[in-house]
DNA sequence: TTGAAAATGACAATCATTTTCATTTCTACT
DNA sequence: AGTAGAAATGAAAATGATTGTCATTTTCAA
């Protein structure tokens, strides 16, 4: 893992949740880690391909890493606001898992947020 | 359901499984259905918005539709070849609701999908 | 018929991601 | 230390899916 793969790696695991490259790529500028967006890119491509970290994608088709092996979570977001809970997996881990089984599926990962209006909006 | 949206619909029923938009767009053209690409999005982003059409990503990021059965699901879809197989909901449902009623949230909505490597893999 | 509203499609714009390529940094060996 | 070759870097251009614009056409009810 080179230098760059650290550095985004460490960003992640400060930021814990989703970010996309774009929004790593600030917060690095932020800390005043010169680093060019398409390393950023380079980096997170490395890191998925060694399975350090997961890739999902937002509704939009964009983009979104997060460090696997955190604390596996979920969440739950507002629509308007943007507000963000993280909700623990609980049920869903199960029923992926067994519905992965059932279908002989190996190697097996899952995503599922839930969206809606929450109480301040 | 306009006219263009009812082609779109009949082609995403002959072709059976997930398709682009631009795929859909070239069987339209084969089919001597002049249909501009922008009609095929449109028409394809109200059918998905009707539930009568399905999204999932592709690895890339591409949109891939499909017809929906009226039931609701998710997929279950392998990472080498696309092979996809619809599962019921069922604890995934009650979990969603469950964790956004708890935090106040309305209108609640969810995705979720399962990825993993099947049996001819 | 007629006029407003919806639909259409060519074209331009957007924007995340990838590619290119010249330059810089690392690495290994003498 | 010196040096050659490999790997990494990043600015800028290219790519490509999707969306926005807007002038024109179609639909349809009054
Ligand atoms: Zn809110
Ligand atoms: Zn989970
Ligand atoms: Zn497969
Ligand atoms: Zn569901």
């Amino acid at each position: 893992m080179n230098k760059s793969a650290v550095k985004v790696r460490n960003v992640l695991e400060r930021v814990g949740g989703f970010a996309s490259a774009q929004e790593l790529h600030l917060v690095l500028h932020r800390d005043q880690e010169a680093i060019g967006l398409t390393t950023v890119y380079r980096a997170l491509q490395s890191l998925v391909a060694d399975g350090a970290v997961d890739l999902i994608r937002r509704e939009d088709g964009e983009a979104l890493y997060r460090l696997c092996g955190d604390n596996h979570h979920h969440h739950l977001v507002c629509k308007s606001c943007g507000k963000t809970v993280e909700v623990p997996g609980g049920a869903i881990e199960k029923w992926a898992l067994k519905a992965a089984h059932e279908n002989g599926f190996r190697d097996i990962g899952h995503t599922a947020e839930i969206f809606g209006i929450c109480s301040d909006c």
